[in-house]
DNA sequence: TTCCTCCTGCGAATGCTTCGCAGGAGTCTG
DNA sequence: CAGACTCCTGCGAAGCATTCGCAGGAGGAA
């Protein structure tokens, strides 16, 4: 396969899995945004974090051990580019700053509100959910990141 | 019914539906919390708005309308010990700041992350995923206040 | 009433995030 | 490949919600 002449990873919407770097790339200019130094080297580290969801704090470091002149509030209007552009989600977990992920990376949250431990979950577990609210409220439930607080397993004591 | 010589409202936990400000100030004391001016006057205003979620700014505005001396500071620290205590709950919808209101008050909440508006949806809603969360991980979902987050009809466009 | 704490007002500090500005880098055109 | 037109960036400061330290005052048990 690889990408077509014709298509980007992205043609289709937002593809679930791996993609590389070009097509990220491709997918911010497509959106009439320019490939910069910055943005290439926020791309790559939330490549390499797989599935983390990593704080704009420490993104810059990640960003700055290899290009140090890259400010933090670039980070942020970069994150926000990308956010805006599709390509990147934001969640907020408990109390704690902003993280943010490649929009790729589709999954759900549950988040113990007491320690902070996160745990993965399929996006299948939420259909129910999101069908009724769609037919019932009109709702469009995030499909890509949902986040659902709690206790866990260890702080609910059992 | 009332509240019973030997049995407060809270006496089984926190109930649903509405009790009084002498019940919440109970409650407080039970928990070895003193019943200050300032813990009143933010317990009043709580019980006053209703449904509402108030941040708490919002909070000390209306307590200050009565009590002009009492000071931000203490609103949070008050509800601090509110939530501490389980009288009250806390969410946060997108960015806003948090938002507080009464722990009797039971809901789930559908927030629109492009405009905000918020959709109160029944618990039972939730209650297959709860179980599942709850069977499969050990993840005890936060029975009473649970927040999903996505479009609302009209910025979902249709 | 007395005493021992806990709670409070105040102001300053913190931490994340955003903003305004002036200069520099991307991209499009020819 | 040069020129021009923006958008993007580094920098520092501002903004906002929330927390903290302190010294004094109010709550409540005895």
């Amino acid at each position: 396969m690889g990408r077509g002449v014709q298509g980007s990873a992205y043609a289709r919407g937002v593809p679930h899995g791996p993609v590389t770097i070009d097509d990220l790339v491709d997918e911010l200019r497509r959106r009439g945004q320019r490939a910069t130094t910055a943005r290439r080297a926020v791309l790559e580290a939330l490549l390499a974090a797989g599935d983390d969801h990593l704080t704009a704090d420490e993104l810059g470091r990640r960003v700055r051990s290899q290009h140090p002149a890259i400010h933090l509030s670039t980070i942020y209007r970069t994150l926000d580019a990308l956010t805006d552009a599709g390509i990147t989600t934001v969640a907020r977990f408990a109390d704690q700053p902003l993280t943010y992920h490649l929009a790729t990376d589709v999954h759900h949250h549950a988040v113990c509100t007491r320690c902070g431990a996160t745990l993965s979950l399929p996006p299948a577990l939420f259909e129910p959910v999101r069908k009724r609210l769609l037919r019932d409220h009109g709702f469009h439930a995030e499909p890509r990141h949902l986040t659902i607080t709690g206790l866990c397993r260890d702080c609910a004591g059992g």
